[in-house]
DNA sequence: AAGCCCCATTAACCTATGTTATAGATGGTT
DNA sequence: AACCATCTATAACATAGGTTAATGGGGCTT
């Protein structure tokens, strides 16, 4: 019990479960035991690869990746950032095969783990698997924000958009001080992942620094008027669905739980 | 259980399901049940707002309706269309409030169900309940594929591949006919959904009838070479995962449901 | 320390797509 | 049959963002 209330601070994904809903001490040991079997990857290494089968759903602990998705000329869409806590493509553990790829961004420790292990989550701790259950749902909200920037937002709006969701989604996992954070994302990415070409992309954040709503050094961004630069993105939280974990689903679970925790 | 197996054809979710699993009388009438308590809306009538609490799971049962979102100034994108058969948003189910719109486009008809049974059907018939988590997971991939097409491909390709993705999901539920099927869509609609002006979708139609790809009358619209067009669309079929239910999944619930069935 | 590669930066130019405006269709309503 | 609201269709023009190309910095490797 201790030995799991001492690790959940060093795993980004119960410090994001923790965010939002109390675990007890079985279902932090759970958690941690669930994140055990971890593996190292260089930066810039795949995951996944599109058409590959899917093994084990992975979660990561440390680093950042990319799911993206290619056209047979290589004209490429990032679909999603991974950052620390976040599981890699939940829901599309149901699928045989990768309709996308996962591309490392720097180091990275990932937590691998059968998916059969979400059934038995789902058997023994509802809540938990609730949880689970809702991060992945949040991230089909995420894909369906981000189609809306590519879709209906200028280039500057979008690029404010985007700074300030990985701001938002960061200081969850503790990872922003003060509105600075580390971006590992050279202009590439970041064009892909908005849909515009590189040189667009060094032009708005040019503009978005002459405005002085951030300042970049290196990896290092700052930003420095949350606020003012949400207003540019037309920047609306909803989609994140950052408020507590929704009560008609602990409502649901309760009598499932109860039963399981009483026999416990 | 003759009941049963007269219903299924009338409902498109249960002929999507059983184009890829076959499923027990049983499981029929659960089906069936869950589709009971039906309701009727006109064209063009909203049935949810963003900003709305969810209250029950919604199956759309007959005609289209469309997800979108808008931004303050009245932009808007249509992150999906609903189609006969299709689950609305399964996901969102989970969240207290809805990030996004659902308006129809077509007089429907719309089946509505507590979530709670969800749980109940995890419960009571494990691979039904997988069925519908698969559904889920592929509406994610369609919006990711939609990220890609309106974020990397060009007006004329993202229509190309729009309309050879809207093909394959109605032949699905038997709503195509020879290449040719209704699509209740004004063009201001398809600007909305592929992230263009109405003024460029008229264009760009007006190009894909010029090289004879396809025909429009009304609401009717004919492919006449499904192939070519999937080929200017650069359309890769795997993201909508049409294969057969995932044999990982069946495994990782063939305990629980065998015990359950022997159980009844 | 030379060479190399990757990345950021900027300028000049280009084009796919957006905007505005106008005119017909179409279909429902009175 | 006249009216109105929507929707399609095009033309003429405007621009956000793409493309190409050149430069320079920073960190590896040898």
């Amino acid at each position: 019990m201790t030995r799991a209330q001492a690790n959940i601070p060093s795993s980004p994904l119960g410090r994001k479960i923790t965010s939002y809903m109390r675990l007890t001490d079985e279902e932090k040991n759970f958690l941690v035991d669930l994140e055990r079997n971890v593996t190292r990857h260089g930066s810039r290494s795949d995951l996944l690869q599109q058409g590959e089968r899917y093994g084990c759903v992975r979660v990561m602990r440390k680093g950042w990746a990319i799911r993206h998705k290619a056209l047979p000329d290589g004209r490429r869409q990032v679909v999603n950032f991974v950052l620390p806590g976040d599981i890699i493509g939940f829901y599309c553990n149901l699928f045989e095969t990768a309709d996308h790829g996962v591309t490392t961004l720097t180091p990275a420790e990932v937590a691998n783990f059968q998916p059969e292990r979400i059934i038995e989550l789902f058997t023994l701790f509802p809540r938990l698997a609730a949880a689970l259950a809702w991060s992945g749902a949040k991230e089909e909200a995420i894909i369906a924000e981000r189609l809306l920037s590519v879709g209906r937002r200028t280039a500057l709006e979008r690029t404010a958009h985007l700074i300030v969701e990985l701001l938002r989604r960061l200081s969850i996992v503790g990872l922003v001080d003060e509105g600075r954070f580390t971006l590992p994302v050279t202009q590439e990415i970041l064009a892909d992942a908005l849909g515009l070409s590189i040189v667009h992309i060094n032009r708005t954040l040019r503009r978005l620094r002459d405005i002085g709503l951030i300042d970049l050094a290196g990896q290092q961004i700052t930003v420095h008027d949350v606020k003012q630069l949400a207003s540019v993105g037309q920047f609306d939280e909803l989609y994140l669905h950052l408020i507590q974990a929704p009560k008609q689903l602990e409502h649901a679970l309760d009598t499932k739980s109860d039963r399981k925790r009483a026999g416990d």
